[in-house]
DNA sequence: ATAGGGTTAG
């Protein structure tokens, strides 16, 4: 492809820039003590260095060895920081980082840097950079690009280019990883135009064509929308030196999936297992999420079918997904049976996502009384799991155990809702004193009331009607009496009065009708 | 020499 000369050659943050006085030498002039203990330190080791270090002993033409060895050791740092950041603040944390003995050349000052950037810490990262020149040191390629990606994680862009310009202007060559972040973190802001102009100047500037960050751009396009030219790039890419991989068609069917298009991904799904490759676990997850988008819910759990097919091992995002997806169209006996499967799998459940499921059961039971069973085992576990259960589902709850004659259930979770601070509705008191009363259990459905008023409700007429005819049922005049007064205290009058005359219960019913 | 690049949900 040839390109037109009218548009600018190159993405100009890749055009090399000279620079004439190398930067980080000259002002290094002030030097604090800290600085010279630091510098004390490191004559100290030189002069000890007969002594090889147990990283260096292991240095072998084993690469993988070393290469784990330096993982090891950003680990800890990364470890570290986190450990100072959580405890120190920022600055301080700065001075311990300085003041360690461990850092001494510019490979341990690499380290510590890329360590700061997967942790996040990259105003650190940024200071520190920027004192290098006061521990004598002159950042090397492995440096600039840390700091091109450091620049990247925050998001700045032209900073991370200017970046880039240094270490070209200084003769380095940063290496195609660093190029594919910068790639990346284009595309993820959705500067797609400028991160396919950085691909074609790698080309240019002879760098190895490589997948990864082709599935940058594929990435890229999906994300702003344009997945026809996605899918067309994909369809490019059979049969060159940049055969698509599954994380390649991973991107397209995300974009697939996003504007609607599920069917299509699945279609590229056929062709990716076609072409003699392994679906994984990402690519059906994908799928999921597209078809809950599309609220075709039950799909979803086929999906899960296809995937046992496939010996794929569906995982938390897997269930998850399928979850909220049945969750959101209202499938609810499907839900009920992944919850099961993950809960059987040992996978934890999202706690809102259960609170959901219980309250979809409990309305369900109305017509089928089975799934009130159903519902209270999962409340039953929400709490278990020692996780603050909403005042909605609690309610919800409550009141399907009225529905379902579960008075017992009903009375204990109320008492517990108004423990947790929350004010349940009168209607739901109501219920479970009337529920308590039909069943004779008068004291608890007084407690139940007392309880409301500690709740900070004021009772209906309703509740002290239905306990003041069962207390004078049970000839509890005096507390009959006692719960008329006090309602009449809080400005309710009740229909029914307390049994005051000696006459038997029968009699004042007839003497009533009559 | 040194560090390390791409995929899914909420």
């Amino acid at each position: 492809m040839v390109m037109p000369s009218s548009i600018p050659k190159c993405y100009h943050v890749l055009q090399p820039c000279t620079l004439n006085t190398p930067l980080f030498t000259n002002n290094a002039t002030k030097i604090n003590i800290h600085n010279i203990s630091i510098r004390a330190r490191k004559i100290a080791l030189s002069l000890s260095a007969t002594y090889p270090s147990p990283i260096k002993q292991t240095t072998t033409d084993d690469l993988n060895f070393e290469d784990r060895a330096t993982r090891i050791r950003i680990k800890g740092l990364v470890h570290r920081i986190a450990t100072l950041s959580f405890s120190n603040n920022k600055t301080q944390m700065l001075q311990i980082l300085e003041k360690d003995p461990e850092f001494q050349t510019i490979s341990d000052f690499n380290h510590l840097l890329m360590a700061l950037v997967i942790s996040q810490e990259l105003d650190i990262c940024l200071s520190i950079f920027a004192k290098l020149p006061s521990f004598q040191l002159v950042p090397d390629c492995c440096t600039h690009c840390i700091m091109i990606r450091c620049h990247c994680e925050k998001n700045d862009m032209d900073e991370a280019r200017r970046a880039l310009d240094t270490a070209l202007g200084k003769g380095f060559r940063p290496d195609a990883a660093t190029f594919t972040v910068l790639i990346n973190s284009l595309c993820k802001r959705g500067r797609v135009n400028k991160a396919r102009e950085a691909f074609e100047a790698m080309g240019r500037k002879g760098y190895e064509a490589s997948v990864l960050a082709q599935n940058c751009l594929l990435k890229g396009l999906s994300y702003v929308g344009k997945v026809d030219e996605a899918l067309e790039m994909l369809m490019g890419m059979k049969g060159t030196s940049l055969e698509p991989d599954v994380y390649s068609y991973a991107a397209v069917m995300d974009g697939l999936c996003k504007v609607g298009r599920s069917g299509d991904a699945m279609e590229l799904l056929d062709e990716v297992v076609e072409m003699g490759m392994v679906p994984n676990v990402v690519m059906f997850n994908t799928l999921i999420q597209g078809y809950s988008r599309e609220g075709r819910p039950m799909e979803c759990a086929a999906v899960l079918e296809l995937m046992r097919e496939h010996q794929c091992v569906p995982d938390y995002v897997s269930y998850h997904t399928v979850l909220h997806g049945l969750l959101k169209w209202n499938e609810v006996q499907a839900a009920l049976g992944v919850y099961r499967k993950m809960v059987g799998l040992g996978l934890e459940v999202d706690v809102r996502m259960m609170g959901t499921l219980v309250r979809r059961l409990c309305k369900r039971s109305r017509w089928k009384n089975s799934l009130l069973q159903d519902a209270y085992d999962v409340f039953e576990k929400m709490k278990e799991r020692g996780s603050v259960v909403d005042q909605r589902t609690f309610e919800v709850m409550v009141q399907a155990l009225c529905v379902g004659m579960r008075f017992d259930q009903a009375f204990a979770a109320l008492n517990e809702m108004v423990g947790l601070g929350y004010s349940p509705e009168v209607v739901t008191f109501d219920k479970v004193i009337l529920g308590l009363c039909a069943e004779g259990r008068v004291d608890d459905a007084v407690s139940t009331l007392v309880l409301l008023h500690a709740s900070g409700g004021i009772p209906s007429r309703f509740s002290y009607d239905v306990l003041i005819k069962e207390l004078n049922k049970e000839g509890k005049l005096f507390c009959a009496c006692n719960l008329f007064g006090a309602a009449l205290k809080l400005g309710v009058v009740p229909n029914r009065e307390p049994r005051l005359n000696v006459m038997g219960w029968e009699e004042l019913e007839v003497t009533r009708v009559s």
